[in-house]
DNA sequence: TTAAAGTTTCAAAAATTATTGAAAATTTAT
DNA sequence: ATAAATTTTCAATAATTTTTGAAACTTTAA
């Protein structure tokens, strides 16, 4: 396959796992290009290789930026601006664990440990079924959620080194 | 709080959660109140629980067949079909990495490795940064991949306790 | 058989989400 | 200050996804 093909092919797998996993397809077609660029793109390259309006590429950089996983370049003497990926694929999962874990995990385990505490009768099945699976629910997400701690600190060496280890 | 208005409560909060993670609200939210259901439900008494169409409720309570988190059951001389969830989290757990692994993973995993064979010059910084990026992505991904293995076939307590000791 | 009960399908409608594009705002060089 | 270059905003439009509901289909009891 040719490196430009292979390019494309990149761009769209990326795009439509990010669409799997609620993540806009543009958002992660985006991402992909500039995880794949050697040198920093501005705005109309993107909209150029992409084929997506200006509106569509402001918001979606703006986005990326807003995750962590790309920055803003100013080229010196040049008036436009330039965006490039962090290259590295460790720092940009614990990027993407971290927002996850702030906008998604966190607010789930707020309601869930409300939940936890309703009162009610313990002869009530209604009750009992209700009780169990809010609290089985709450000590797995705990665990994701320390989980997700640890991997944020970590190397990622020492991070799959330590998982894979234990599990030979 | 009541438990009426926490059962209220849970459902939004997994359907919203759901439809974060790519997961069709309603879908979400069926399994929710089956989660938290001592008996399994009839299709009307979803239906009406959570106020969607026949068609809607139809179609989701297949899908959920195909994720493996519902099954059917058939009470001894009753015409109508009831529905039931697993209860248990950590099975739940399980067959969402499992059924996710295999439709989402599995087929990224194979994009993967097609593309870090894409031959090309060294020399050129376009191909260096395709090919590193590529390379970088499918180790990444090829360890969660094992991870999840290890998941699938592990018990809960032996899972949490050697990861979460390991972190210590 | 027949017909009532229950289930499934799927085209059309509704709801949601993403995208456009042009005007407004901002920045920078002169 | 002026104006050209660039970026941002956002109402309107388009695309996608979800839901409805009624007809078709299936199952079962008599």
């Amino acid at each position: 396959m040719e490196l430009a093909a292979a390019k494309l092919k990149f761009i769209e797998a990326w795009g439509k796992l990010g669409s799997e996993w609620g993540i806009n397809r543009t958002m992660a077609q985006v991402h992909a290009l500039l995880l794949i660029s050697p040198e920093a793109l501005t705005t109309e390259e993107i909209m150029e290789q992409l084929s997506i309006s200006r509106g569509n590429a402001n918001m979606t950089l703006r986005d990326l930026i807003g995750w962590g996983l790309i920055e803003k370049q100013h080229k010196a003497g040049e008036r436009k601006e330039y965006f490039f990926a962090d290259k590295d694929v460790w720092n940009i999962a614990r990027q993407v664990a971290k927002e996850r874990k702030k906008r998604e995990l966190e607010p789930i385990l707020k309601v869930l440990s409300e939940l936890s505490h309703v009162a009610g009768d313990e002869k009530d099945p209604e009750f009992k079924t209700f009780k169990k699976s809010i609290t089985d629910i709450n000590k797995l997400a705990g665990n994701v959620d320390k989980t997700l701690e640890t991997m944020l600190k970590a190397e990622e060496s020492w991070f799959w080194g330590s998982v894979l280890k234990v599990f030979k």
